[in-house]
DNA sequence: TGCATAAGGATTGTATTCAATCGGCGGAGA
DNA sequence: TCTCCGCCGATTGAATACAATCCTTATGCA
């Protein structure tokens, strides 16, 4: 995969570059145009956004703390390639977090919000529905944004910062350890989950929670890739 | 409070020095010698350190991404001051995270390990005991380290990362609206969790977590800090 | 005296330059 | 022919140079 096809989005906050630049990278990243693995060097990112490396070297350590690129010394950046063990501590930390964010949203869940993520999963289905790797990428970004939503109404911006990086990284992991290519998430949890919210139903939300995460989980091959690379490469 | 008096220590890491300074910005800040609002400098910095302002930049970035520094563009970076809502944010995490990592360490729990923390109690007590500004940094870190060692226990790397940056703004919001100044946190709860972590008591472990969080932050006021400021001025 | 404005200095933001390291390629020797 | 060694290009790491912004201060005018 080539990194060329990532598009330096309209230059309209004047606010901070670098900011714009991890953006871009990480929706690139988050719907899978950028693959696990690909470089990305300094100068090639530079040209595309048309900046220095220097503000590039910022995204990039930006991009590494949350964990979708890894840094080698000498060597470069690279889209994060997650083994199957940090696979499962995401997954892991998602069961232990998520809970709780659908307990603290149950509690400041108002009208507008509701209506905003019914809003979200009407979307969201129709980019099911749809046709086309364009399609696909907006299916997948739409999954995650559902549960960020619920991070945000749950009106604590440092649980918002760690959902954000662990569905981030989730997305990777679906990227590389998917079985079936459909979806990232089934649909009609995140709809039965919205359901119970709105019915206030704190316990039934936890659990539908929990359930969705395990479905997504179950979904996964988690046997090391590196085993299966080579049983690959021998095949051949 | 000058930033003079952190040390530069000793360059045995050839690695990253970035990083270096990052940590050792982090020490002092977490004990309290870099107060909240401190400006960090750029060229200062990298006085200090005998580096340029390039390495500096990337450490103060870091810190900025873990909560503990923010940077004003055109302004600079300054150790962070958190508001009261940001205090409860942090506080609220750890209620929902440390429960977590209780559950996860108790099943990890090696007889290393607990001989591990037993010792790392003894030293807490000993610092507890001792007078001077320097026994008191020491314990102000070694309570936070009890909560790490928790988490590396865990055995969840993403969890340990966001406990690192839990703990270290806990420090920063102690510092800020700390009631008593003397521990951040109860010893005894310590040493009561450790028990009940090795009698494998679970519920108790995360119940008497629980309880421990509270009481560090019922030790906090809250109250609006501006309008605190503003009637000392006054009365002087 | 008070305020507005502009000049100056200081600090950060960004680009460019130089140094260091890594990987690949090719040649020499066994 | 295979292997080892050394050179070279490419890329990152770090320092310096330059540009832009903000804050302070001083000065002029009302």
């Amino acid at each position: 995969m080539n990194i060329a096809n990532i598009s330096p989005d309209t230059d309209t906050s004047q606010e901070d570059r670098a900011q714009a630049i991890r953006d871009t990278l990480r929706d690139a990243i988050v719907d899978r145009r950028l693959a696990p693995g690909t470089k990305l060097s300094e100068a090639e990112v530079g040209t595309l956004f048309e900046v220095s490396r220097t503000v590039v070297r910022a995204s990039l350590q930006m991009l590494a703390f949350e964990g979708l690129v890894k840094t080698e010394r000498n060597r470069g950046a690279f889209v994060s390639n997650p083994t199957p063990d940090e696979a499962r501590q995401v997954f892991s930390s998602r069961r232990l977090i998520e809970p709780g964010i659908v307990h603290a949203a149950i509690e400041r869940l108002t009208p507008e919000a509701i209506a905003e993520m019914r809003a979200h999963l009407t979307e969201e289905t129709r980019y099911q529905h749809e046709r086309g790797p364009s399609a696909r990428r907006s299916e997948i970004k739409a999954s995650g944004d559902f549960h960020l939503m619920l991070a945000v109404v749950a009106g604590n911006a440092i649980l918002e910062k760690f959902m954000a990086e662990l569905v981030a990284r989730s997305s990777l992991v679906i990227a590389l350890y998917g079985r079936s290519g459909i979806s990232s998430c089934g649909h009609g949890d995140h709809a039965a989950i919205l359901d119970a919210l709105e019915a206030g139903d704190a316990d039934k939300a936890k659990h539908l929670m929990l359930h969705h995460i395990d479905h997504i989980e179950a979904d996964l091959d988690l046997r090391n890739k590196e085993g299966l690379a080579l049983k690959d490469a021998l095949s051949l």
